[in-house]
DNA sequence: ATGAAAGCGCTAACAT
DNA sequence: ATGTTAGCGCTTTCAT
């Protein structure tokens, strides 16, 4: 049969390896060598697959070489919410590491529900990712230890739950807020007030941490001032107005992350106070806006994309390598950016 | 070999449907009768299935399944970029939807490049997604078709490519712009600015329209005054600067996207302007924060989310009948939001 | 209603 | 270096 011929009864069906192999007089398995390129093959016969491949357009069904290789080239990733900027940015560093590498990314919000994260933690085992990156809500110890046992590597951002032979990338929580908190009491306040979640998740229970250690550390202690709202933030208008209607209110407040952040700003506003004369104010979690508004916002800013970045680059490196990786723990330092609101 | 040694022996090795055949005393194609559901198996030998799945615990390989009916339950999002938060929102109401119905959504972001768009279009074509939901760059026409041609449903959002045969979801740009320049114009303003991209993308040419419209309605037409800013943003302050600074500048300025109205923010804030004493803002798109600053700021509001379901919504009814369904357009209504900015 | 057998499209021993 | 063959795990005729 003529080549014409062949293209023409091809052009329905879907090509395989056995057309390519026809159509350029080799035979399938040498069409797969120079598919996949680790196995060396002649030159002419090389040659004369490239140019079936590009003649037909053939393109390689991707499924049926995951079902040989167990491989898919897909990686997952769980976050919380995408529409906050700080997850929103860690997954671009992810998608970009990704995709630079040839990897798709499949991405899913948990919500910080752990039902819905241990579904996605088995539909995407069931999908056969080569691996996942997961700010873990920490209600899934057991199944993460599976995927890690049973060969999918995982690597942990933002959160960490301790004792899991996975990577991490976490940030100086403790230290970010330490910084912050100085920063206001070297404004000259005494009274700083810390509004933060009141459920105990764990980046929340370092920056408290950080709180406590800045206040500490003052010559003559000052008394902690914490208000702990809702995670659904319903609650933070009333706690706050109860905190700054006491009988000594605090003059600065540092507000966890940026969520809570708006949350308390709503409230503030409809106290009628200023920033920073009222009342002054530092952010955990730097905004695009907050350099822009009036007064400009004082924000501990997180290498979100960054950190993205490498927690895509660890299990990119950990799925190349077959050598058993030692777990380790990449820990990046936020910064403290000093603006007009405290 | 009794029951017993039989799981022990499958400890190591992924379990398969022959498997399930031996412990349950029937065959592998019972076992996938009773796993797809869609073909009558006797009770006692369903009974016999269930029971020997859930005592192996075992789960289906989705990639064998995949190879055999051709369905992934996978579909593509490809989106400018996610850390937009109108872009951010459209994604969770597509994948919210997705998920529901046991989908799994593979994200890309384009940044507005059309080659990364036609790389993500055929990995994602590659990797046999189900459909795929697109903010089209406008510039991979052919790819589209491609796709669709064969067979992989595409639904549009947000821009549409004229004359494919694929659903799409969009706003009525031109009548929120219009809406909002009317009401600057109700404000008192006759010099009203729009500050637009200069590409000339789809969203952007309708607003632009919608601002003329609004113009030449006013009972004595007023005349335009259009600054293009380049899609970097890079020569913002530059342009803003001069069109402030111009013998007649205008004393209301819309904001064509969120991206430009930051960009501009900074550039007013730059040059000591006080909103909206002297210079009145609205704004495309609605951010949280929007309502939060001071002076709160007047937004053309999209809804992202529901417009994200829709589009899933598209896909999901496509992918599940077969029937060659006509192409439909669902058009969503923007709404003016004002505030304290114009 | 059920089991045997074929086959989805690929890769990887194996043999030459 | 190359072709032949088997097989990944599933679904689906086909026969009974």
């Amino acid at each position: 049969m003529p080549q014409e011929d062949i293209k023409a009864t091809l052009s329905a069906r879907q090509l395989t390896v056995k057309d390519v192999a026809r159509l350029s007089g080799t035979s399938p398995s040498t069409v797969s060598r120079v598919l996949t390129g680790r196995v060396p093959v002649a030159k002419d016969k090389y040659d004369a697959v490239m140019k079936a491949i590009a003649e037909l357009n053939y393109r390689p069904n991707l499924i049926a070489r995951s079902l040989k290789t167990k491989a898919t080239f897909s990686i997952g990733l769980l976050i919380n919410d995408i529409l906050n900027p700080f997850y929103g940015a860690l997954a671009r560093g992810v998608e970009d590491v990704a995709s630079e590498a040839g990897y798709a990314v499949m991405f899913c919000n948990t919500n910080e529900d752990p039902g819905r994260e241990g579904s996605y933690l088995r539909m995407l085992q069931d999908k056969g990712v080569d691996g996942i990156v997961l700010a873990p809500t920490g209600g899934n110890r057991d199944a993460m230890q599976d995927l890690i046992s049973s060969g999918t590597p995982l690597v942990q951002i933002d959160r960490q739950v301790a004792g899991l032979a996975a990577n991490s990338v976490t940030l100086d929580n403790i230290g970010g807020v330490e910084t912050a908190t100085k920063h206001l009491m070297a404004q000259g306040h005494s009274r700083i007030g810390l509004v933060t979640y009141a459920i105990g998740q764990m980046t929340m229970i370092d920056r408290e941490a950080g709180y406590r250690k800045a206040l500490r550390s003052a010559d003559s202690s000052l008394s902690e001032l914490i208000c702990r709202v809702k995670f659904d933030l319903s609650d933070t208008g009333r706690l706050i107005t109860r905190m700054l209607k006491s009988d000594t209110p605090p003059t600065a407040l540092f507000l966890a992350n940026n969520r809570i952040a708006l949350s308390v700003f709503q409230a503030i506003k409809e106290l009628g106070l200023t920033v920073p004369k009222d009342i002054a104010i530092a952010v955990f979690d730097d905004l695009e806006i907050f350099s822009l508004t009036t007064p400009s916002i004082t924000a501990v800013a997180q290498p979100a994309y960054n950190m993205g970045r490498k927690a895509a680059e660890f299990l990119l490196q950990q799925l190349s390598s077959d050598a058993p990786a030692i777990t380790q723990t990449a820990v990046f330092q936020p910064e403290l950016i000093v603006r007009e609101s405290g």
